[in-house]
RNA sequence: GGGCGAUUAGCUCAGUUGGUAGAGCGUUCCGUUCACAUCGGAGAGGUCACUGGUUCGAGUCCAGUAUCGCCCACCA
């Protein structure tokens, strides 16, 4: 006998091993077609945020939804080294020893960090079992493991070899904290409030003469090498040519005409810093100027500036520049002003823009076809308006910075002989028989210092994992993958990068569909970090409710497009309903609904019978339908409502009297059609609350059953194969409502709630007369009714109402307002009236009658009889209150 | 500055092809009926942000306005 209430806790853990140990989750079945979905690899350092949670939990319910639907499924694991932020975390441990990196040594460092991952590395994919993940975690993969750095290193090398990946000297986004480039998609642009200053810039030769320049940045006036105005700006037009005198550094600059001069901004003037701006680069180039580089790799002004600022810290530079400028007469004003400052997302200092030399990927060539793709189909994004995002960045794609000086990641397969020749092969001993083939001897060759962006190595996830380069049997099954799950806020850092590499290098894109699912923000909207502190834990949430109710809660309002905000109130109510399930199974258990061997639903004889079959069969379609389409929040809206709202508060309350009757065959095809319903329900609901569906799967229906084997594996729910029967519908609907106007109306003339009262029900024809007897018990003891007649007199202080073609009478002689009861039928008959008046209005409209499509007017002329069929019945009740 | 999205019940949010608004929670009233008080029954509560348009008919389509949010660009 199952208990009263469910234990989530005790429950979950231990049939998530019994899963995963009894290999549940292992792809690999012959019979199916193949159903792929890649993880989105959450970072090695990583914890479950509620993001994970959500977008994991839809990963599962199409997974375990599909599994059931009979498909091969394989949910592919795995970790993403996560270059910068693992490395950080390991620097930071390594500080609390006083340790810095650089003093033990670039090996040392690389394998410490393997240390930190063996111990405490991937606690995530723990949790992604908490919550229940039916991942193939033998096939787990790690971004760094030898077959995926094998395949990283397969691909520079080819990309190389075709010209796609380069190496080049341009200006890059430099984080001076973390000493290292990063692409334009960690930068983060903060609002700040900055001051403008406005310096003074005296003519070369006339320095009674000067020009303003307004910045924002003044220690970088020491790199300057122009000053731009623009080329139609009267105001500059005769020292266009001419030179002005860079106070400070004593320099002479040109003054050059350019486009890029706004005469609206500013004193219309701008100076020209090529080397550290990234407008200024292109000005610079425009112009043949020279680029100083002022700065070195921490930020701190270098030898190229003046001695006084050498060594300076950039803001401390800032200040002494602002003082000096002040003490020479050439700060003519400062303003404050709130603009953006480009902040690096890992490291949260400013970045500075800085001249080196770094490797890209020529993303543009690879992203037209990878556009096409999605023009023609071939992907689709779903909520479809993602397309639109993917498209705009990907038509003005930049080339891709995707070298990072750390130590932990894919090192550059790149070597470079004595005269700085560089050989791009895939190991050392390859690189030498191409430095000897170029020398004609044996050289000395230097490995490139540098790592790849994490995201190299995701964006080849879809295949790399399945064993790429290697012709495997899996890549040849597996790929393309099915369906990429994930948040928007890595469209551009990933999906983009795996459709680019896919098509490229497997000649087919990675997967169909993309579903782009809510971002989970915080109370205030903000999107959750850990960089801003604001993430919850999951966990603790599934530790109070039980990982079904974070999931179903997840899923209930994953609407597309939408952002979600938790509730735990919400979640509680899921919990809730957890135990509802719970206690629905529990009431079949104590009433002998054992599930029958062989039971079809077809030989369902009794209308309450035959209608809950018609209604599963309903409610499996709608739940089947937006699970294909996508539409989580109805399914788990479908699921839920037809549990509580029909099976428990209906089916099984109607089903009361025959449980508790006689034995003999309508009780018996009650027991068995009530256990295959809920059967049923528990499939359902097997991909949205795993834990609980499989428990009183394993408890109830299994051992009886005598069939070996998890609800999870059990074949999906065929709504097509299910009889429907429309007429035992209507008679239940009947049932059902007149119940609930009973209900109603007891309530509103404060009959007290244990009272039995007798009902008089007048009008009704012969099927209803046969309903009301049918359903006889039932209705007395749902509306608490003593006794049930038809075609009665109506006796004085009666409540009466009208439902549909039936008046039901309540004589209620001593409780009965008559008064109020008057207002009630009155307030009644007001009612319909309007509606009546509304729908009199569209039918008297000619050209409604000769536009509207039939039904609609049909639908209408049939709702003014109801109505006016009613309001007869009322006329009468009222007359007869006298 | 460019783009996208939101605005529906006290709160959090659904509402797929246009046909007189829904859920959960909260709230009010009633309830110790033998599955469940993590429950049952009943109710109150919305001129669907605003303005205009298309249409027989608009929460739903179009345009504009307001407010909020996000993404991209912008260190004069």
């Amino acid at each position: 006998m199952l208990d009263k209430t469910y234990d989530a806790q005790a429950v979950e853990a231990r049939i998530y091993d019994a899963w995963e140990q009894s290999g549940a989750f292992e792809c690999g079945r012959s019979d199916g077609r193949p159903y792929t979905i890649v993880i989105p690899p959450p970072n090695v350092t990583g914890s479950l945020h509620i993001g994970h949670a959500l977008n994991n939990t839809l990963q599962d319910i199409l997974c375990r939804f599909e599994r059931m639907r009979g498909r091969d499924v394989l949910w592919q694991p795995g970790m993403d080294h996560a270059g910068i932020a693992t490395q950080m975390v390991v620097e930071r441990q390594l500080a609390e020893q006083g340790i810095k990196r650089r003093d033990i040594g670039r090996d040392d460092f690389v394998r410490r960090v393997w240390e930190w991952k063996a111990q405490s590395g991937g606690r995530i994919t723990t949790q992604l079992r908490r919550l229940g993940a039916s991942c193939d975690w033998r096939r787990e993969r790690f971004t760094m493991d030898d077959g995926l750095s094998r395949a990283v290193l397969k691909v520079f090398v080819r990309l190389h070899k075709e010209g796609l990946i380069y190496r080049d000297k341009r200006l890059v986004n430099w984080d001076p904290k973390l000493r290292t480039a990063i692409s334009d998609l960690e930068v983060e642009n903060r609002e700040v409030d900055g001051q403008l200053w406005y310096f003074r810039y005296p003519l070369a030769d006339d320095p009674s003469r000067h020009v303003v320049v307004a910045t924002t940045r003044p220690e970088t006036m020491l790199g300057d090498t122009a000053v731009a105005v623009h080329p139609e700006d009267e105001r500059y037009r005769d020292i266009v040519g001419r030179d002005v005198l860079l106070p400070l550094a004593d320099r002479r600059i040109p003054v050059v005409a350019d486009e890029h001069s706004d005469p609206e901004k500013g004193s219309g003037a701008v100076k020209i810093t090529p080397a550290h701006d990234f407008n200024d680069f292109e000005v610079g180039r425009r112009h043949d100027l020279p680029m100083i580089n002022i700065l070195d790799a921490d930020a701190n002004l270098n030898d190229a500036v003046p001695e006084p600022y050498r060594g300076l810290e950039r803001y401390e530079a800032r200040k002494r520049v602002v003082a000096d400028m002040e003490a020479l007469g050439l700060l003519e004003k400062v303003e404050t002003q709130r603009h953006a400052v480009p902040y690096g997302d890992r490291g949260g200092v400013p970045i500075e823009p800085w001249l080196t030399d770094q490797w890209y990927v020529d993303a543009a060539t690879l992203a037209r076809p990878a556009i096409d793709a999605v023009e023609r189909g071939a992907i689709s994004f779903v909520p479809r308006t993602w397309e639109k995002t993917y498209f705009e960045w990907m038509r003005n794609i930049e080339p891709w910075c995707i070298s990072r000086q750390l130590w932990w990641g894919h090192q550059i397969p790149a070597w470079y002989g004595p005269d700085g020749t560089v050989f791009v092969e895939e190991d050392e001993a390859q690189a030498q028989e191409a430095a000897q083939a170029h020398y004609g001897r044996d050289v000395e060759l230097v490995r490139d210092e540098d790592v790849l962006d994490t995201w190299f190595s995701s964006a080849l996830w879809p295949f790399s994992t399945l064993g790429w380069p290697d012709r495997t049997p899996e890549l040849a099954r597996y790929y393309k993958t099915d369906v990429l799950v994930t948040g928007f806020d890595i469209i551009f850092f990933w999906v983009a990068r795996m459709v680019m590499m896919g098509i490229h290098l497997m000649e087919e894109v990675p997967f169909h569909t993309v579903y782009v699912h809510a971002l989970v923000r915080d109370e205030k909207g903000q999107k959750m970090s850990k960089s801003k502190g604001n993430v919850m834990d999951p966990l603790d949430l599934v530790e109070s409710y039980g990982a079904d109710a974070v999931r179903f809660t997840l899923t209930a309002m994953a609407a597309q497009g939408r952002d979600i905000k938790l509730s735990e109130q919400r979640i509680e109510g899921y919990r809730n309903f957890g135990t509802k399930l719970w206690n629905a199974a529990r009431f079949a258990e104590m009433n002998g609904c054992l599930p029958v061997a062989g039971w079809q639903p077809a030989a369902a004889t009794t209308t309450l019978n035959r209608w809950i079959v018609d209604r599963l069969a309903a409610v499996a379609a709608d739940v089947t339908e937006a699970l294909e389409a996508y539409r989580f929040n109805d399914a788990a809206l479908a699921t839920y409502q037809f549990t509580w709202g029909t099976f428990c508060d209906w089916y099984l309350e109607l089903a009361k009297p025959v449980l508790n009757g006689e034995d003999g065959p309508e009780k018996a095809e009650t027991q068995a059609c009530c256990a295959w319903a809920l059967g049923q329900i528990l499939h359902l609901l097997q991909p949205l609350m795993p834990f609980v569906a499989e428990e009183l799967w394993a408890r109830l229906y299994r051992p009886i059953l005598q069939e070996e084997g998890w609800l999870m594996h059990r074949a999906w729910p065929d709504a097509a194969a299910l009889p429907r029967a429309p007429q035992a519908a209507a008679e239940l609907d009947w049932v059902i409502a007149l119940i609930g106007e009973v209900r109603a109306l007891r309530a509103e003339m404060n009959v007290p709630a244990a009272a039995r009262i007798d009902m008089i029900v007048n009008g009704a024809d012969a099927q209803r007369q046969d309903w009301l007897t049918r359903h006889d018990e039932a209705i007395r003891r749902l509306a608490r009714l003593e006794q049930v007649t038809t075609d009665g007199p109506v006796p004085s202080g009666a409540a009466q109402l009208v439902l549909g073609e039936v008046t039901v009478v309540l004589p209620l002689a001593n409780v009965i307002d008559l008064e109020q009861e008057k207002r009630r039928l009155g307030k009644q008959l007001d009612k319909l009236g309007g509606d009546i008046a509304k729908i009199e209005g569209k039918l008297g409209n000619a050209s409604f009658l000769s536009r509207a499509p039939e039904h609609v007017v049909e639908e209408q002329r049939e709702q003014r009889e109801q109505a006016q069929a009613t309001v007869a019945r009322l006329r009468q009740a009222l007359a007869r209150l006298g």
